[in-house]
DNA sequence: CTAATAGTGTCTATTAGACACTATGTA
DNA sequence: TACATAGTGTCTAATAGACACTATTAG
């Protein structure tokens, strides 16, 4: 095959962002009111254009700064405020009736957020529960997601709810000093299941490497005082943290 | 950000294949020899541009029937020939100088096939092990892949080593009709190590839908004549195959 | 016979899951 | 006081890993 730079059909090349943070016991994911056709009026991903000179890595991080303020691990040593990392890519040929766009999309995970946005180039944003927008099949078309998004964000969903398995991924949730009950709500909001929390207590404090004591106590959730940690350096969890109804 | 056809930086956009196989005890990828500048006469991954009208998953099928003969499950009912799972996407605006090329790479698993190649569009084809392409770190750099295909053939290496412990994936390097010595046998490729056949047997048969006893035994290994079976429906794991040396 | 692989059984240390109980804060 | 959450201990059923043993072929 002959490469010749006008012998190949010319794409689009955006990306997508699925934020997901957990707010009130609930999974929700960021989105922004469209304001052109098509779908105008829509509830869509963040995302836009990939620049001519620009990493995938660093688009995605440059959107995702954009729309939320939050910074991912990519400009300087100091600790990220928000995981990131690539998802899944999609392109099918008529996901966008204007011409040919793929979209590399992007899975981001962050703490909940006092400010629920902060300046974009979006109208208006909001964080929606991820149940909301993906409940019901028939739901997604009469107030879906434009495009194909509501497939990448039950992808997204479903990589994060697969990776606090056996990572420990989840703190990404939390606030940097966070309790053992946090952490625990987090996985029940993400699985949308109930914990034992005697168990769950034993199962991560017993991990090394995955919670780091940080010396003070909060009683912010109410009861007694809980012991503060952080996110330690492990990054695999082995054994895994089990989602039950198996 | 408004949304003109002629205000976003054009991409070409191609599909790049990760073929993995075991033979002789050995992972192995598939690797063409390029027959052009840049990086003439070295070993690259198959691949190519994905054309006008057309998904992104055709394409890596369809690449990979060009190069292997293989059929992906696309075509129609019958029981695909190879697995074929969309694996990442590179974009970095180095990473080909002659322009800016976003690569959608794909992960294929495929039987040990009797003929290295079929006819496509690449000069020579051949199976290479895994540990020969990305062993010692600076050994990529004399012999190595072209482009970032080292990056990508570890990637898609580390999937498939990750994903066979918690799917039934392994099933896809063996024949439609195998033994569960051939399984360990690819799984003991795969992952470098060795398992005991004892309890491998015991875990792969008591895991329901895994293994389908298929009638008939064959001596093909050696010693005493084996059962047959093929891969059942179960295409999730659980709980996983644990990988040794944790 | 030996050598090879297939397949079953048994023992033990570990652990997930269930749940009783105590500790320490707020209303 | 009642009530919330935090944290520890204990019991049991399940299982991964180690390994003894038998079965059935080829040479």
């Amino acid at each position: 095959m002959p490469y010749d730079p006008s012998e190949f059909p010319a794409f689009a090349v955006t990306v997508d962002l699925v934020v997901l943070t957990v707010r009130r016991h609930a999974l929700c994911a960021l989105t922004v009111r469209r304001g052109e056709e098509p779908f105008r009026g829509q509830w869509a991903l963040p995302g836009g254009f990939v620049r001519a000179e620009e990493d995938l890595a660093s688009a995605a991080a440059r959107e995702l700064a954009e729309e939320t303020g939050l910074r991912a691990q990519d400009s300087d040593s100091r600790p990220a405020d928000a995981h990131l990392e690539q998802l899944a890519t999609y392109g099918d040929p008529s996901r966008d009736p204007r011409m040919r766009v793929v979209s590399v999309a992007h899975l981001a995970l962050a703490p909940d957020l006092p400010a629920p946005t902060a300046g974009g180039d979006a109208g208006g944003a909001r964080w929606m529960p991820v149940s909301k927008l993906l409940g019901g099949q028939d739901q997604a078309s009469e107030e879906g997601l434009a495009f194909d998004h509501a497939r990448i964000l039950a992808d997204g969903v479903e990589r994060a709810r697969s990776k606090i398995e056996y990572s420990s991924l989840a703190t990404a949730f939390c606030p940097a000093e966070f309790t053992v009950g946090e952490l625990r709500r987090v996985y029940e909001a993400v699985w949308g299941v109930a914990l034992d929390p005697r168990n769950f207590h034993r199962k991560v404090t017993g991990t090394p490497g995955f919670l780091v004591p940080v010396g003070g106590t909060t009683t912010r959730q109410g009861g007694r005082p809980a012991q503060l940690f952080r996110a330690g350096g492990a990054t695999e969890l082995n054994p895994p943290m089990l989602r039950p109804e198996v």
